[in-house]
DNA sequence: GTGGTCTAGACCACA
DNA sequence: GTGGTCTAGACCACA
């Protein structure tokens, strides 16, 4: 299993949102394949040294969005992405996301460039469906 | 006072991040310049109808990012902002910001493509300093 | 608050579903209308006498649906209900859930009349969005 | 024995339940008649690629259900199907699936009349008594 | 051994 | 006083 996932409980962010994030992360970088199994709740809880709960709070969060899929007695697997969310409602989930980011970037007096910079950089490293319409099939 | 602030009873942002954000912004659209003052904690709560506290929470905020400095008995003022972060630090916390928003945007059926278009139109939409610095010679 | 929830914990169905479920049937019959204030999280697990975990987990859920909304401090309001998911995603859903009443319906030698009266009747208890397309304007 | 259940490892509905929602069917739509012989736990089992506990938990159930019947040393049988609910039974237990899946068509967008349509189809697709008590005479 | 549900109770963020 | 997060730990469903 080559998800490796780091931890920061001093942040700010909650544990199980930092576990949804590099998983969604993971997926999107490829290092998450579909069909992946990936550690159990107990297993993962373990090696992070959190509860069970926080993890199942993030699997739960994730296979509500349709990128794992829990099966009981089995495990939890990434699952081949499905076009879950109209157009709309993924603009409105993205735009406080857009904003945080660029508000906390002005905050910490990084120029338009180097947010920019910052921004490609990262994209760069995923490869997710990259044409439009890639998806089209699904209304 | 030019400063106008809309709250969102509504939104799911608190109260009082929509208030710091709408500061931030006004500082870097050079709506609100260095020496300005601000309303009153009270007065603006008044003006938006919410609770004191919460406005309180918003400037206590802004003042330990050095963005506004509160002069007991004489008011609450923009004050020069000073680079609170060194660039290592900034990089660090923009990370998981970065890496949120590139999940939920895969997760959200948006291509690369897509998700570059809105960054940039946000950022088209903010007029924040271009060059490294040039909030230093504008005191 | 109308609201009135009742909960058999004897049920196989788990205590948090019980509860979405009820609250989207009271949106959907006209119960419950935009804007309205659902109890408090503890003040509805003291009277269901369950825990508050539970409620807050019911709640979570019916706030991911776009159902609800919660606000730190102030309560959980239904709000204007928003078209989040894709017609293909929705079809997904319903089927385990025809497919159940269906196959249950059988075993309890329903006849097929009787199933879709009990289907019509409860039916023509709920008022949602009558007429097709009266969301076009979502994407 | 024209029995084909074909199981779906990667789907939410647990395999025991795929199991007994299939032998259901193939009796309503009479593809099993009474008196039909259904391959023995171990047999099945092994066909299916499943856990001979997962065959056995299924084939109580339906025991259960009076739908089939284990004969020890000789097999399992399909069995005249008896009556285990009253109506007054019956509709208690449908009446939470009913609001269940009317409450999930709303959250999806659905209107009502393509939630009608949808149960229309998928009700034509069974084939199971319509008349009350067809299948008393059946023995 | 899997994941799912629920309880009891702590502590924090927000208003 | 709101809701949100997390822990600890029990018990159940499924394979």
């Amino acid at each position: 299993m080559n998800l490796s996932i780091a931890i920061n409980t001093g942040s700010a962010t909650p544990i199980y949102k930092q576990i949804t994030d590099q998983v969604r992360l993971a997926v999107a970088t490829r290092k998450l394949a579909v069909g992946d199994q990936l550690p159990s709740v107990r297993a993962l809880a373990e090696e992070l040294v959190v509860n069970p709960n926080t993890v199942a709070r993030a699997y739960t969060d994730l296979a509500r969005e349709g990128l794992i899929e829990s099966r009981a007695g089995r495990g939890v697997f990434v699952t081949r992405k499905r076009k879950m969310f109209t157009r709309e409602e993924g603009r409105r989930r993205l735009e406080p996301l857009l904003e945080g980011l660029i508000g906390e970037a002005m905050v910490m007096d990084f120029t338009q460039e180097e947010l920019r910079d910052a921004f490609e950089k990262k994209l760069s490293q995923c490869q997710w469906n990259f044409k439009k319409g890639a998806d089209a099939n699904h209304e």
